[in-house]
DNA sequence: CTGTTAGCGCTTTCAT
DNA sequence: ATGAAAGCGCTAACAG
């Protein structure tokens, strides 16, 4: 049977004082003497109360929660994010509403509307399709506090961390460049992300500052996803007439969907073709080859995130941007000097 | 400026009827006349109306919101299943609260707890390391519909679907048997959760009906992590006086581990050891050799525990609960004829 | 069929 | 320092 549960009205009564007595203890108000307060604190556990959020919700006009919307829960790298955040706003009893906007616009729109009916004080809106202006503005008219996480949004004044993805592509592409490879291939993600946009325009600046052109055939847009990167490496190798002898992926699973092609094409890894993705996910260095990547700082992205939010809702000030960095770490799928094979294939 | 709410009041006003009308209307209630309700209708679009859930929550006792208790989302089996379940749900305009429970007892038991607090209608729990008969008092205390996911409950009154693993791993260890191995190893998963227990034996079972003497330095138990399968392997092959020429890894993640391993110590796959995994997690046919693995039902998993919450919190009457079969995705990381070469390694 | 009224459990003026 | 009372936005009797 549902037990009844205990209300600050019993608790009041059973401590003798007034409801908003209790309340005061609750809410750690100075203004309650030392014995009434520890007489209601002695009965709060006694009876095991524990107070009704949605109560509490409703007169605050926000509620302890926190929602945070990713593209693909099941990508890896979002859900390390949403274990971070989760882990660290958890500590404050706040809880975590999850939502998935599966990357579509209106959809992102649609949660912010459902969180406003919910009362939510603040969303981790990661990696959104929302261009920054639109974040802005339906944030404050549903007065939900927003923090942007691995997105760049430069000239808004909205709380964000992100990663300096152009940096880190062109340092991938002129490692490529200084063993050897000449023809690189580039599998982009969608390009309404930000993020995909930056890693592209790493890789173009890394071939331009070695005088290398830039070739659209190899170049192609693809999803963030196994099969996406599959495909986009079926097409390299046989939609256009002469292949790369390095590619480089916007994310991970790419990069796995890249290399189970080439494989099933016996085309040998890293002596054909050298591989190198993004993020360094957990399976990362145990795939074979042991995938080089550009590996993306996850964990600090998630707890910064949580942090710039615990200080945003607190202190009211915007708290100041973060740009994180990602470093190239070297395993196996890349050959150390491409030079002496750099024409297999071609 | 964060605008202010519409509410109901102002909505019957400018209809120019009660609240409770309105409220009626929202609800689609039968008694409204057909005029009216249009009326009401065309207000609400005309002023952006959305019922404020918090409010909704407080009056009826329950919000509309589930939560999902993972002991890990960032693992790919589950976070799958969070996906799935969010999909189905959010299609009722449910939303979603999501909890790591780490698989530690007590959390979950916290968790459940401040579930109550939010008055959350109903909790999946997913491979929960709490005994039913907690689960069944603790909901019952709190009124919140539970629905266990992946996870064996058989003898009591509680909501659940799960997998016939058992059956599953008597088939996967029946199959290396049948390829002409005897000394198989098995890397159990923590024996406190339902399913490891059942994994082991099913193994144990394959084992005996073809007269194969269970050997205790073939089984080693570890963390159902990357990191897990790795050092279960480097026990395995280090610890023990004979190798084992076969390895069944109780998940995906393990085996990838267990893969890493052999890699290292160049041990051919599947030519000198073979490898079972299990969840056929979405990278499991992307690595090499591609795994063969005891695909799980995830997606259905998910689905079938999405409807069974639907059912019961509508109809108020326990649903069956559902078994489900996982079956052998035999790729390339088991020999398919072991004979030749089962002595090559010991 | 429709409106009036009384809370749901909590916080917060406003008195004292 | 404490209590009484009002009210957050909504739903559910209860009248009519």
């Amino acid at each position: 049977m549902a037990v009844k549960k205990v209300t600050i009205e019993e608790i009041a009564h059973a401590a003798g004082v007034s409801p908003a007595t209790v309340s005061r203890v609750l809410n750690n108000k100075r203004n309650v003497s030392p014995e009434l307060a520890a007489r209601v604190k002695e009965v709060i556990t006694t009876l095991g109360y524990r107070p009704n959020e949605i109560a509490r919700g409703l007169v605050n006009g926000k509620t302890s929660a926190f929602s945070v919307v990713v593209p693909d829960i099941d990508n890896p790298f979002f859900s390390k994010i949403c274990k971070v955040i989760q882990d660290i706003i958890g500590k404050d009893t706040y809880s975590l509403l999850l939502y998935n906007s599966n990357g579509v616009l209106d959809k992102e729109k649609e949660i912010i509307e459902e969180l406003a009916a919910r009362l939510i004080k603040g969303v981790f809106l990661v990696a959104p399709r929302m261009p920054p202006r639109d974040i802005l503005d339906l944030c404050k008219h549903y007065d939900i506090s927003p923090v942007v996480v691995d997105a760049k949004v430069e000239s808004y004044r909205l709380p964000a961390v992100w990663v300096d993805n152009t940096t880190a592509f062109i340092e991938a592409t002129e490692y490529l460049i200084r063993n050897g490879h000449r023809k690189i291939g580039f599998i982009a993600g969608p390009h309404v992300v930000t993020n995909s946009e930056d890693r592209l325009r790493g890789y173009l600046l890394g071939l331009q500052r070695h005088g290398i052109e830039k070739a659209e055939s190899l170049i192609r847009e693809s999803d963030y996803t196994i099969a996406g990167g599959y495909e986009a490496a079926r097409y390299m190798f046989e939609e256009i007439e002469s292949r790369p002898t390095a590619l480089i992926c916007s994310n991970d699973l790419m990069a796995v969907g890249a290399m189970a092609y080439l494989r099933q094409k016996g085309i040998q890894i890293p002596d054909e073709v050298s591989i190198i993705g993004c993020d360094d996910i957990d399976v990362a260095g145990s795939l074979y080859p042991p995938l080089t990547t550009i590996a993306q700082p996850i964990s600090k992205l998630g707890k910064v995130a949580a942090q710039l939010m615990l200080q945003y809702i607190s202190h009211d000030e915007l708290p100041p941007k973060v740009i994180l960095h990602a470093e190239l770490v070297v395993r196996e799928s890349t050959s150390s000097n491409h030079e002496e094979v750099s024409n297999v294939g071609v």
